[in-house]
DNA sequence: CCATGATGCTGAGGTTACCTCACTATGAGG
DNA sequence: CCTCATAGTGAGGTAACCTCAGCATCATGG
């Protein structure tokens, strides 16, 4: 039973329209995440991929974190035997974290899930929507990182 | 190394934009937020103030967030005299939470910084273009609440 | 080649926002 | 009245952040 006091369900402002395919979306990849790997793990798991051999510094940046929590984070990837640390031969104050065999798999599986999430999701549109609703986006933010 | 989905070159896939978008639009809101008041407890003053005199359980659902952790929510901001709780004459087990007159006025200035941060993100569309925007996402975002 | 300061990571410890569990007071039904 | 479900809360725990201090290493000016 929904009163009209929710805003939501008559005629929401494209601010919340936004803020609610966003969260639908998330909610998609969690459900196709499983229950071993939380988002954030994920999200970790997928900048240490896609980068290669990275420094913690910049496992941080690409998390918004601060360096000192990636320790935190790689250290508990690393536990999983997701990722393993190894010296930067370049500066050898500095760690590289990269995947395990194990978490190439896994990131192969989170991928794979984030794919078809996303198929799945915008599925319901058009060609020619997906394609104006990217160019809508893209005017949308400016900044890409 | 990467085929079919390499964002750095020509554009991010369509749930990136997606998420870009709504993260932009995060952070233009909390711009304007002010350092004084967090998200979240901005999101359960909107909560509280759009709903009248609200259970504690029903801050909770709408927060989406144990009932325990609503009563802390609502300490906090009875605590910063933006809200006040008083028994709910139809059942003397609840509490129901109201704004102050104070907390009114915050979120008069939460929502006017919520209005005018939208309008400012997505004032750089046309009329057409955040209408044919807003059809896309209600297609999207299939359920509310 | 050595002093000096900057940089990369980590140990220690704190904060915040959640959670579950147990409890009290109240409501609802036999 | 007795029993069971429900609304909120106290107590205590956890996860993911943070800052600050410290160590090893780099980069640079003398």
């Amino acid at each position: 039973m929904r009163p009209a006091d929710d805003p939501s369900s008559s005629e929401p402002s494209l601010d919340e329209l936004l803020m609610g395919a966003a969260r639908a979306l998330r909610r998609t990849w969690s459900r196709g995440l499983g229950p071993d790997l939380s988002p954030h793990d994920a999200r970790a798991l997928r900048v240490i991929g896609h980068h290669g051999p990275t420094r913690l510094g910049v496992v941080a940046d690409h998390l918004r974190i601060a360096p000192r929590s990636a320790t935190d984070v790689v250290d508990r990837l690393e536990a999983r035997g997701l990722v393993e640390r190894a010296p930067d031969p370049a500066d050898r104050r500095a760690m590289t974290v990269s995947l395990t065999a194990v978490g190439a798999e896994v990131l192969g599986d989170v991928d794979k899930a984030r794919r078809e999430g996303a198929a799945e999701f915008f599925g319901c549109l058009t060609e020619s929507e997906r394609a104006s609703l990217a160019e809508t986006l893209v005017k949308l933010d400016p900044r890409e990182g």
